[in-house]
This record gives structure tokens, C-alpha cells and sequence, in this order.
DNA sequence: ACGGTGACGAGAT
DNA sequence: TATCTCGCCACCG
């Protein structure tokens, strides 16, 4: 079963992001940092929009439904998704307060605090 | 292989 | 409460 495994070196990150993100419910949200800490580097925050970053068009993962800490769409304009990022976002329902924020509070998935 | 870059986040002002 | 600054860590040229 294992016969290959001579080579265990953990998955890199950008994997381990990507196979997270996908896991990402429609109609939910997670942030940077919660899917760093859930991929193992709660620091790496930063690494995390790297990694979507890189993505491309090849793109089989919702990466609109990462946003920050805050709810806020923070991929700058001139990459032209961040628009894009806000539509997909409702068009699976998901509420954005006043502030143009996502609702944080209702849609959060994942994380730390998630499951008791 | 090295260094610059930034789609973050928490703390300080 | 709103901004600004600094540290972190992975990505890319």
C-alpha cells in the first residue's frame, strides 16, 4: 500500500490550502487565517492568499469564499475578481452587511471555535 | 538559492 | 472607533 512512501514529506502547502478551500461548504466563508491554522500554519495567514493567488484560471476551487478576518474582500481591484468574488458570493446567498462585509457571524465556517 | 512581495492579522496609536 | 505599523510565512522571479 505504502510501497512509495519513502518519500513522507508532508504535502506542501498550497496543497494542503487548495484541498481546504474546496472543502469550503457553497453558501459558507472561511478567512485566510482559519484555513492557514486548519492546513497547520496559523501564521501564515499571508501564505494563504499566495496560494490562491497561484491558482490561475485552473480554477476547481471556490476561492471566493476565502475573505478576512473581518468579512472584507481584500483581492485588490486590479486583478479585476474582486467584483467577481462579491457576485459568486451572492449568488449563493451569502449576506453582506451595510459596510459591504460578508456576515462573518453567519456564514463562517471552520476554524478554531467552529465544533465544540 | 536568495530576496522582494503581499488576496493577513493582531496590537499599538 | 478608525488607522497605521510590524511581524509572519509561503509564493514567485
Amino acid at each position: 500500500m505504502f510501497g512509495m512512501a519513502a518519500d513522507s514529506s508532508p504535502p506542501p502547502f498550497r496543497t494542503r490550502v487548495l484541498a481546504l478551500v474546496r472543502a469550503v461548504p457553497r453558501g459558507r466563508v472561511s478567512s485566510y487565517g482559519d484555513i492557514a491554522a486548519l492546513a497547520g500554519s496559523p501564521r501564515a495567514a499571508r501564505g494563504v492568499g499566495a496560494a490562491l493567488q497561484g491558482l490561475g484560471d485552473d480554477t476547481d476551487v471556490p476561492w471566493w469564499r476565502v475573505v478576512n478576518r473581518s468579512g472584507r474582500l481584500t483581492i485588490p481591484a486590479d486583478h479585476g475578481l474582486r467584483v467577481l468574488q462579491r457576485t459568486l458570493l451572492e449568488r449563493e446567498r451569502v449576506r453582506f452587511t451595510p459596510g459591504g462585509e460578508v456576515d462573518m457571524e453567519r456564514h463562517r465556517w471552520g476554524g478554531p471555535g467552529e465544533v465544540a
